[in-house]
RNA sequence: ACCGCAGACCGCCUUAUCGUCCGUGUGUAAGCAUGGUAGGAAAGUCCGGACACCAAAGAGUAGCAUAGCGGGUAACGCCCGUCCGUUGAAAGGCGAGGACAAGUGCAACAGAAAGUAUGUACAGGUAAUGCUGUAGUGAAACCAGGUAAACUCUAUGCGGUGAAAUGUCAAGUAUAUCAGCAGUUUCUGAGCAAUCAGAAUAAGGGCGACUCGUCCGAUGUUGAAGGGUAGACAGCUUGAGUCACGCAGUAAUGUGUGAUCUAGAUAAAUGAUAAGGCCACGCUUUGGCGUGGACAGAAUCCGGCUUAUAGGUCUGCUUUUUUU
RNA sequence: GGAGAGGUGCCGGAGUGGUAACGGAGCAGAUUGCUAAUCUGUCGACGGGUAACCGUCGCCAGGGUUCGAGUCCCUGUCUCUCCG
């Protein structure tokens, strides 16, 4: 297994975000959620991981930046839980919901327990 | 030395592991190797350009901007020099700094009177008179009065829209385009007439304010051609570029020679973790322990301005004190 | 990425460069056995005064123009809207 983000596994096409925010599912972990559906398009790649901090909890790029590449970095690190669950092609996008400055070892920390609930949803 | 002022610059470092994006090489491919991979403000979007498109991108008006004088520049509302005003003890800082003697307007309260100006008291003066001075009110009062960040006038400049512009590719089609046919209203001509031929046409709409000017202009049907949107590629990073030295100029800047290539993403890369060092703050038995690392993240590209910014370096200058 | 509008007491909301209206809420009083309704007054901050009252500062923040600024002009900040 190959801790590796590379290009052809973000999410980009505008209508599959679309079909994912109107037909999603979504578990959370506070303050962590992450909106999945079945990617039904031909030759779909198992799975496509999107990620995103809003305006509403950081005003100012830099600290968007900053979160969105820790969420990057764990998913990056803990895809495996996903990938070894997973039958069908999925699409995901993975937020981050506070207003607080957690450490990059509480993120990982809650990633782990996130991706796991999914597990266990997928049951 | 201290305090202050001005200008220029840096703005965490090193190693290891795991990654992102781009280029190059190699490979059928997966991949592997190698080089690079965030700023001085990348920010605000306040000005000026380059570049692209739009229909005539036309003319005039309106509108907007600028404002001592001279220079620089692709251009500017920027920069340099200088005069004046203002502020500071000084070095220095700040200034939308044209015109009220073209016209119009405005001036609370106070005051006799605030614009067609003109009254009182005292003093002076005259043949006589606000004729002269002083007092009093007020920001402003015998002055061509004050006020233009009041309308305005003068001079100069400005077409509009912004890379989500724009071009190309493959798929498919509109109430939009072109052509044929049918066809409304009016006029003219031919004809006894049916009808035929030619021309015009309103309401309204476009040219993002108005006027002129100019273009389109009932509707149905058949055929042709063919968008927008979503996707891919181009635009997309070699440019008013950066560095060094010389020359011209008080300077901004210009110019010559040599060297050099320094992000290019698109739900949007430029990172994370660990250890050590450096710095700051707190505690402290002066050995250490703990916490933290300024402001902030490219989105077509340049020149400026404005705003945010822990800490530090260098250069020049002013005042005061001391020494020679 | 681009364009525009706005910020006035606790809330809503007027305001030609010359004394910051008005309504609601709140507070006090009147009315009532009590409450509601109604009526009257008060109602930004600070300082002084026993009190009546007086002074200074207040219209998002900081500058500027002006005799005088909520109003005109710059710079910043926050909120909202539009294009896509």
């Amino acid at each position: 297994m190959k801790f590796t983000y590379p290009k052809h596994e973000k999410l980009k096409s505008k209508t599959t975000i679309d079909l994912l925010f109107s037909e999603g599912k979504s578990v959370s972990k506070y303050p962590l959620r992450l909106v999945y559906v079945e990617n039904t398009e031909p030759n779909a790649e198992l799975i496509k991981m999107g990620v995103s901090v809003s305006k509403k909890y950081f005003k100012k790029a830099v600290d968007r930046n900053y979160f969105k590449r820790v969420l990057r970095e764990t998913y990056r690190l803990n895809k495996h839980l996903l990938i070894d669950n997973l039958e069908k092609p999925h699409a995901f996008m993975f937020f981050y919901q506070t207003k607080e400055r957690l450490s990059y070892q509480e993120i990982e920390e809650k990633t782990i327990q996130l991706f796991q609930k999914f597990n266990e949803r997928q049951k």
